[in-house]
DNA sequence: CTCAGATCCTGTGCGC
DNA sequence: TGCGCACAGGATCTGA
């Protein structure tokens, strides 16, 4: 479900509601539902966030980091999470958050592929899922065509796969990864060696660009991606190749192909994105 | 070390 | 209508 734009949504929406109320909202307890996520929920640490104060919402890569007085509250969306307030409970709820303000907080996930973990706030820099991410390509300029030439040295795999390692570049998934191969006009199949510097600044533009005009547009909801509002998002209405075999290319009416890389399922127009 | 494939789950949609 | 199968937006582990 979510890449960077729509975590960047949600974590948006859960700052409306947490941060931007007028008077500070405490958490006044936290019940998990114990049954495994990708992680599993340490009971004692989710007594510890009992009463603090609800101080800033961050993200991190794909990770939602909810900011407290000591410690910090971190979620993983996986392929299904989603985070909604609402008072009823749903099946596949696995966190609930009650708030001071008699609001509920709830994190769902079906595929329970998402993360939960309560961390002291001294020990976010040395959280395991935190020490090898790659740089963020809409909050950080250092990710740039330069970048990407150097990682992609001795590496053999498509470019594909190696834009949507997170230790290169944190935030690209399936869909994204599909969408700036084509804005730049590169063949996922393409070996990363082989790129040259002029190909791989268009790539990292593109990265860039089909991003943010996802944020913009709220995010892609393909099934099942939805807002803390409940609202969904409007970029798969602008999707140029993902989910589009046998569709023609917008701009040269090729017919656009699809085949699984790395286990991944991947959309190019042969067209206008040449293998190397 | 690098890489491809399997794996963790449930829900949905398709063909028969 | 019902069943079985393929597939789904991610990250991590295994074994070659």
């Amino acid at each position: 479900m979510p890449e960077l734009p729509e975590v960047e949504i949600v974590k948006r929406g859960l700052e409306e509601i947490l941060v931007k109320p007028a008077a500070d909202i405490q958490i006044l307890k936290i019940q998990s539902s114990q049954k495994k996520l990708r992680n599993t929920i340490d009971a004692k640490s989710l007594r510890h966030v009992r009463g603090q104060t609800i101080r800033s919402l961050e993200r991190k890569a794909k990770y939602i980091i909810i900011e407290l007085e000591d410690h910090c509250l971190i979620s993983h969306l996986g392929m299904t999470g989603s985070w909604r307030r609402e008072m009823e409970p749903q099946l596949h709820d696995h966190v609930r958050i009650f708030l001071s303000n008699k609001q509920i907080l709830t994190y769902n996930d079906p595929r329970r592929f998402g993360i939960f973990d309560v961390i002291k706030k001294s020990q976010i820099n040395n959280y395991r899922r935190f020490v090898e991410l790659g740089p963020d390509p809409v909050l950080t300029p250092e990710f740039n065509g330069d970048y990407l030439l150097k990682v992609a040295e001795g590496r053999a795999v498509p470019i594909k796969s190696l834009i949507m390692n997170q230790q290169i570049v944190v935030g690209v998934g399936n869909i994204y990864a599909s969408e700036a191969l084509f804005l730049s006009g590169i063949h996922p199949l393409t070996p990363s060696t082989q790129l040259t510097r002029k190909q791989m600044n268009l790539l990292a533009a593109a990265i860039k660009e089909v991003l943010l005009d996802a944020i913009v547009c709220g995010g892609t909801t393909i099934s099942d991606f939805k807002h803390t509002s409940g609202s969904s998002g409007g970029f798969q209405n602008f999707l140029l190749v993902y989910g589009k075999s046998l569709e023609n290319c917008l701009f040269c009416q090729t017919v656009i192909q699809s085949q699984v890389i790395v286990g991944r399922n991947s959309f190019w127009c042969p067209e206008c994105q040449t293998l190397m």
